[in-house]
DNA sequence: AGCTTGTGTCAACGGTGTTGACGTAACCTG
DNA sequence: CAGGTTACGTCAACACCGTTGACACAAGCT
């Protein structure tokens, strides 16, 4: 895990702060993600990650490279920790919903990684798990390896790009979040028929924009797969497609463990 | 536009700086822009874009509360350049898609005001002209009142977190973008078989990886919603049914508060 | 002409990420 | 058990950052 530290070697030396810690790459990725947790996201600092560690902020260098690096690797832990437990059910399609809705909540409950991190591919273990699996899905599900890759790869940023905007929401302060609330039922709330007559007529459903589309982004989504999936299968005999369900089912069993 | 400075009244005593510039709230939004266009998106910075004014930087304290107060005057401006020239087709599907195309493209344009600005309802004209546009082709399509709205919000919101995703590699520098492009290919290039075997599979088509899935969510979700259309037309009268569903199940996803 | 005051400038504060030098303690060798 | 290497924690410093309060001055009004 968190492979890429300033020295990849193994560790010997583990000299403990003058606090007495200890250090890790493992325990400054927890420290890190503890600080943006209770903190909030914009406190996140290598000065008060040092202090969170009772070590000096500078002893992190040792360990990444810089900030992002550390981020980076934050980011694959997150990815892991939604994906545990994930098995599939042998609906392909719900499952492409829930790998999906995974990926979303995990980057939304750390907004500040989600905003900065789930935009660069993090190339670790716990990302190409999850890939193999997903695409291991729509392969099963009978469609070729280009179709099936760039399937994946919309559904996936689908999720990942809801999160990154809903995560805007959440870091602003409270009151913020709320004054800007206010201020869009103030603007949204009386429209001029006449120079917005689609506005004026939905007007009593546009609360309904206040929350996530991110379901409803998926579940669109995967309807369209499903639909080209199965017309696929009236083209060709589907007789592929059992077995390679099965290979991914067993798969993800192995996994858990 | 550009309303929220700091002292909203009109300005009468213009003094130039002492390098001569007069200052405006528009001019100090054209500068921003400049500066993050030339010199990238970490570039920009109170201190540089005084500079590039001609000006001291906390002179542009006088005309925003904060850096994020200029942001969203520059994201108000881009929401207006996007959708210049626009007209209806007559293809709502079309359309739908070239809508969400413009929002992701001048987002993109911007990476930086994408980055954090997209999160923002900034509930001004421009915006609300976006809004009626969008919500009137699918209304047009058939779709009812409250389908519309969550279509509509499906499809600028992937196509806007599309945008925030994107606009995170166009932040990099290109050296690092290389770089990373690099070690993705290192990573993903050569992966055991037996542990990723749907990865192994697919492991000459994760270049499609690379490009933005933009073009295909869009497409994706317009079939989805075509089909719909299409389903909703055949059988009228059993509209109102799905409908009802379609509340109860619409409600699980409010945003976190 | 004189007064008010808006506005540009200056200096400073308290932060930030990051680095290079340094000492020391932990491990390896003998 | 002694000595040498050196990894790693610490310290001080650098070059930035956003933001603010005091100040000077010129623009515009009376």
């Amino acid at each position: 895990m968190t492979e890429s530290e300033r020295v990849p070697a193994e560790r010997k030396r583990r000299r403990p702060t003058s606090s007495g810690v200890v250090l890790s790459a493992d325990l400054i990725v927890d420290a890190a993600r503890d600080l943006i947790d209770s903190q909030g996201a914009q406190a996140f600092t290598v000065r008060k990650l040092g202090a969170a560690l009772g070590a000096d902020p500078s002893a992190v260098y040792r360990y990444f490279r810089n900030t992002e690096d550390l981020l980076l690797a934050l980011a694959d832990r997150l990815i892991g920790e939604s994906m545990a437990g994930f098995g599939p059910s042998g609906d392909w399609g719900a499952d492409l919903r829930e790998l999906g809705l995974r990926a979303y909540r995990s980057a939304l409950r750390h907004p500040q990684i989600a905003a900065f991190s789930t935009i660069r591919v993090t190339g670790r273990p716990h990302e190409q798990r999850v890939v193999d699996t997903g695409v291991g899905l729509l392969l099963g599900a009978g469609f070729d390896e280009a179709t099936a890759v760039r399937h994946y790869h919309a559904l996936v940023d689908t999720a990942l790009g809801h999160a990154a905007l809903d995560a805007g929401v959440l870091r602003l302060a409270p009151a913020q979040r709320a004054a800007d609330e206010q201020a869009w039922q103030d603007r949204y709330g009386s429209l001029p028929a006449d120079e917005y007559p689609n506005l004026h007529r939905v007007r009593e459903q546009l609360p309904l924009m206040a929350a996530s589309a991110v379901e409803r982004a998926l579940d669109l989504l995967v309807a369209a797969m499903r639909r080209e999936a199965v017309d696929r299968g009236a083209a060709e005999s589907g007789a592929t497609e059992r077995e390679a369900a099965d290979r991914v089912a067993g798969e993800g069993a192995e996994r858990a463990g």
